[in-house]
DNA sequence: GTCTATAGAAAGATAGAC
DNA sequence: GTCTATCTTTCTATAGAC
């Protein structure tokens, strides 16, 4: 009966040295002897708290789904500007984080053999993502800072899109930046400031 | 002397199924018989031409990231939305391609096991694909249909950045498409003309 | 639940005949 | 170069004692 969630301290620890392992080897050269070692744990009982390995990796990944995308909204009073940058340099203090960029490679690595695994990471992750930002704009769009020429979660693709574009490909290939990530956001910020700029300054 | 990348009917046989078993299963996941099956050739033939696993690997995988992305420029006499129109047409038809996607897949999985790997993919895949839209872009520039306000290259980030934010990681994801890949075109080019239209109708 | 020990299958790589 | 047959290691998973 290795199905009650409950916490247990090697259960727990079977569950970090899984992650570990899954996120830096991928599932297919991740063994269970690796992790049962890097859990300080006999084989056996990895076993006795999981079916195999494909469930094991299942539970792992989605907990790390979950463990969420908290985006700070910016402050209310922030103009246009201010709050556009300052969701950006959140959103991409996220994206950036090594173990949001080796979650993202098993995800995509395992998407085809794992559909449920890439929807969970896709509504926990991207959605939310999306959610939080889009709700800054429909704000910036209410008090009259951007215009309502094409709706909030457009802008929001956009937004995202454009911070995704060098910066964070170039970290998920695990090679050296190429311009920075401030010039990045700048221009971004210009960009939608520009295009959808309301009573703001032209 | 397994070095000769002489070809040869039995050589490209198992190139062919090494590539198919890598692209769909991953590194790890794909086994020399597997190749061998997929070749109608004894496992012993592909020792006897590449030397590892690993050399089969990295043969086949450099070899998909040569044959390659090429990205036919718009019509000289087409206009701002005409020329962006039909880039990212032409953009995104090469990106969305099952076996790009797949090579993306494997690339990003074995980015941290495979330096070369990546570099190889990056300076063939996205640099190539960024050049020839930075030419587009400073055509339209010189042409006094864009303005100058940014460099060619900071708008040609933004232009692949908002083409890929949705639909590219859906597909990616494999999951169904969201927002048509016709809207998210039209929205882009509507964001970089009204920010950068030079002379252009206002 | 947790361990040691091991079964049984599959992997990467090679020997040797042709 | 190409094959069949095999070596050796490593893998997932389990048996059985505690």
């Amino acid at each position: 009966m290795p199905k009650p969630a409950k916490p247990s301290a090697k259960r727990e620890a079977i569950l970090d040295a899984a992650q570990r392992a899954f996120l830096e080897e991928g599932y297919a050269a991740t063994s269970m002897d690796g992790v049962a070692t890097g859990a300080s744990v006999s084989k056996a009982t990895i076993y006795a708290h999981f079916e195999s390995k494909e469930q094991l990796f299942a539970a792992v990944m989605h907990r790390g789904c979950d463990s969420s995308f908290a985006l700070v909204p910016p402050d209310e009073s922030a103009d246009a500007r201010t709050a556009l940058t300052v969701t950006a340099q959140r959103l991409m203090a996220l994206l950036m984080a090594p173990k949001a960029l080796a979650l993202y490679r098993v995800v995509v690595a395992e998407a085809s053999r794992s559909p449920d695994l890439a929807r969970t990471y896709y509504e926990n992750g991207p959605v939310r993502g999306k959610a939080a930002i889009t709700a800054v704009i429909a704000l910036l769009q209410r008090r009259g800072e951007l215009a309502p020429a094409a709706d909030a979660g457009t802008i929001t693709d956009q937004l995202i899109g454009m911070l995704r574009a060098e910066t964070f490909q170039r970290a998920l290939l695990g090679l050296p930046d190429g311009r920075s990530l401030e010039d990045t956001i700048a221009a971004m910020v210009e960009t939608l400031v520009q295009r959808f700029g309301g009573t703001a300054p032209r």
